[in-house]
DNA sequence: AACCCTA
């Protein structure tokens, strides 16, 4: 502003005094911004605003678990990956709903993976309530094949996750997504995890031979990804003690002492 | 158990 009024005393013409400050804040790169973000061609149609339509049958008893309590769980479905996702009312005789999503192939991917990984939830909480024993607990740790065999069936879910992350939902929650997928993924940690003391050991053992096997399309995932298996193991290596110990009785209370808590 | 959304 001072150069304005310094500049102005020597005459330059206010039009070169404009263009001077339109190049200036182009070199800033402000003004370069809008034409960058516009990838959308002169045709209209862009490689990400194809949209594509998946149709998907849903249990009745399962629906609620996907759609949630007022509806927040769908909601959050269809803010994080953007599709749009249309569900039907019941078709009567049979227990079956129709669930349309429409968008983006990768936010069609997305919302479908987060859906199964809902329909998975809710199956694996289903068993859990319908088994009371901590005995059938143990069964439920032999038995982890079904969630990694569904998870397969979409094409990279992971991969597309990190595709879709420049674009445009927001990443508001995205520790429901890989706890699970992990955890479905991962089976053998739990066995290593069976023995009974040294808890901390455990769960070092543990992280690092999840950290291990991880694929390496996705390296920012991983990167984020790794501390909450961190934390999944150490809460399984404490879980696990306290069911060991529970499980040998009160023969030696002073142990409790190990247990962090 | 949850019942939303959009036509």
């Amino acid at each position: 502003m001072l150069t304005y009024a310094v500049q102005s005393h020597y005459g330059i013409p206010h039009s070169e005094l404009a263009k001077l400050h339109q190049l200036s804040m182009q070199q800033q790169g402000l003004a370069p911004i809008s034409q960058s973000a516009a990838q959308v061609l002169p045709g209209g149609l862009d490689a990400n605003s194809q949209t594509t339509s998946q149709e998907l049958l849903i249990p009745n008893d399962l629906i609620g678990s996907i759609i949630g309590r007022q509806g927040t769980k769908i909601n959050e479905i269809r803010q994080v990956s953007g599709a749009q996702i249309k569900i039907g009312s019941q078709i009567d005789s049979t227990s079956d709903r129709h669930v349309t999503i429409t968008g983006t192939p990768i936010a069609i991917n997305l919302a479908q993976y987060l859906i199964t990984s809902c329909l998975e939830t809710a199956k694996s909480t289903a068993q859990s309530s319908s088994m009371p024993s901590p005995v059938d607990l143990t069964m439920s740790f032999t038995q982890p094949a079904p969630p990694a065999s569904a998870s397969s069936s979409s094409s990279s879910p992971l991969a597309a996750m990190g595709a879709a992350l420049p674009h445009a939902p927001i990443l508001g929650a995205p520790y429901a997504l890989p706890l699970s997928s992990l955890l479905g993924m991962k089976s053998i940690p739990y066995l290593a995890l069976s023995t009974p003391p040294a808890s901390a050991a455990a769960a070092a053992a543990a992280a690092a031979a999840i950290g291990a096997p991880m694929l390496p399309g996705s390296m920012q995932t991983a990167a984020t990804a790794v501390p909450v298996q961190a934390h999944a193991a150490a809460a399984l290596a404490s879980y696990t003690a306290k069911i060991s110990s529970s499980a040998n009785g009160m023969k030696k209370p002073e142990r409790q002492k190990f247990a962090p808590y």
